[in-house]
DNA sequence: CTGTTAGCGCGTTCAT
DNA sequence: ATGAACGCGCTAACAG
């Protein structure tokens, strides 16, 4: 390994010298020590040893990502496009602002908070938090951090509380509105678990609203359908769906395109012919609504820019704390595809 | 920040009695203060500074993931459910072993290698490196490498050489071998793009043993497809094949389920009937191959394997390094599902 | 402009 | 059984 002490030996300066030469403090040097400075240094190639810095109370230029373990032990967590993409993403962008990316899956705040501080870590990015785990986030936590689709009470938010979600309520509304406005008045409302928190919580609400605002009757026992987070569970109860309270429906809204797609598959294996038996929506707009046939209506969230805001943000709060509180929501899109028809004409 | 002085300060110990503690040498350290000690610890959440660790020689605790960046900035990279769901068990399992995981997309081995002397990165794991990148890692590297799905020639591998990787020529024998049998002669082969290497490479030698051992002529200038990596510009090639050379084939076999879902589409979408007019055949049976209709006859790999003995071996390494060569080939199996049909009742 | 020095947190060696 | 002292690589404060 070649250090700055080797450098210095080598051209025949301090290691002071060379450390300035490294953060490119020309006034600090003279020309020709510059010179002779950066040529050995690539000579060498040499490579800054980070904990050398991190001791010397600089920063480890390591951001952390973290997702909820118990998300994460989910099948659909491994096979939703959504955390595949938003991490690569969030990687690009990191090691585009000179920083590296350290992933970890974490059942618990503490868990988290730890790996923070082992390695001096200078923000973190938590991926689908429980509410409460976010506020005990911004309680303990010594550095910046930006949730993923998080939501917290205002109140509760501290400053410097950065959260980049989407327009959840506003793009199921619309979805649904759509549907209203199609001729359905049977839609039933579909998304993963029973107990709805954060983001498919408001997705519901969006939909409550647009059909409350059509004054379509929607009751929460009968029409809400909590499938089954492993495969083979929901498989089976969607299939048995399928044969007994789906044939009340005209119209089914779900809450992720993957949803969608494993229903609207089982729904044609069942001899349901999509759109003309049933109209289906998805919510993501990603490669499964594109692969489906037919290709599934659906909303659109813009998975890219969701991780450049948060890593933007991120950074601003890294360099110059300002502490301000950041709760963004992407806009959603509405994207008619074919998988949703009209009733009128009937 | 709490240290090992404060503890010690706390306590009326030294330093060194405290460092006992942590690293549970009970014979250094009389059994009072050694409760003393421990409580304290928990009490005050002691958590190590790993900068302090590495800096006085001990292991960083680190193991980096390394993704191919021109693979990386293909889109199809960020929609294969396989890296997604590697990454996820690769995660999985650094962590189960007390080990901390830094995902990194590089362009270059130096700049790989750059990464890992920064750090002090106590092992690597490497993702669909090229032939030639591997050979220099590990002539180069100074620690321990596990690739994941990379060929080397055997006289170029070093010791200590590690390679997790499939049966892929098997594999891809058997399905072309099934299609065979299943009375097809016109098989076309599709990889993504023209210039095979690695894994592809062997799917093609498989393929064409298949046909060479059942007497089939395969000219590669014709039969061979190379399909643009961009999703826009893919389809509109295949849509073009389809309407012209797609229609000499009753066949066709694909290095991946994400293509050969994409080509399935649009066949349907260009009234082919599958499996009645065209027989489709994937590789990796992942949730592609599952959500298709008709699902897809497709080549399983087990992912989770991959991931575990990758780090299995990379442990071993580390912590004992035999410096043994491990060129590990999972086995395939067919998975025979509803996108192939029997030509023989013709 | 340059070099010396001290200190960051940890682990280890060597006295006691 | 215990503690003092040193060094890992880097940076910043300070002295020249």
């Amino acid at each position: 390994m070649v250090t700055i002490k080797k450098i210095a030996e080598m051209v025949g300066v301090s290691p002071t010298t060379v450390s300035n030469v490294i953060h490119g403090r020309k006034n600090k040097v003279s020309e020709e020590n510059y010179k002779k400075v950066k040529e050995a240094l690539n000579q060498a190639n040499y490579v800054s040893n980070m904990s050398g810095r991190i001791l010397s109370q600089n920063g480890s230029k390591i951001i952390g990502v973290i997702l909820n373990y118990s998300r994460r032990s989910e099948v659909n967590v491994v096979s939703d496009p959504f955390y595949n993409q938003i991490i690569g993403y969030l990687e690009e962008q990191i090691r585009m602002n000179g920083y590296y990316m350290m992933l970890y899956t974490s059942g618990s705040v503490q868990e988290s908070l730890n790996l923070a501080s082992a390695w001096k870590i200078e923000g973190l990015v938590i991926l689908g938090a429980l509410p409460a785990d976010a506020e005990k986030f911004s309680q303990v936590a010594q550095m910046p951090i930006a949730f993923i689709d998080t939501y917290v009470d205002e109140p509760v938010m501290k400053k410097g509380f950065i959260n980049v979600g989407l327009q959840d309520y506003e793009g199921c509304y619309d979805v649904t509105n759509y549907l209203i406005h199609l001729g359905h008045k049977n839609i039933g409302f579909c998304a993963d678990g029973n107990q709805l928190i954060g983001v498919d919580e408001q997705r519901l609400s969006g939909f409550n609203q647009a059909m409350a605002d059509a004054g379509i009757k929607f009751d929460q026992e009968k029409d809400f359908f909590g499938l089954p987070y492993k495969v083979h569970e929901r498989h089976d109860y969607l299939t048995q769906l399928i044969k007994t309270r789906f044939k009340s429906y005209t119209a089914l809204v779900f809450t992720s395109d993957y949803l969608a797609v494993d229903a609207l598959n089982l729904l044609q294996d069942n001899h349901f012919r999509i759109p003309e038996d049933m109209s289906i929506t998805g919510f993501d707009h990603n490669i499964f609504s594109e692969q489906s046939r037919p290709k599934l209506t659906t909303v659109e969230q813009n998975v890219k820019e969701k991780a450049q805001l948060t890593i933007y943000y991120l950074m601003q709060e890294i360099h110059q704390p300002k502490a301000q509180i950041a709760n963004i929501k992407l806009k959603t899109k509405l994207i008619i595809q074919e998988s949703t028809r009209s009733l009128e004409n009937e």
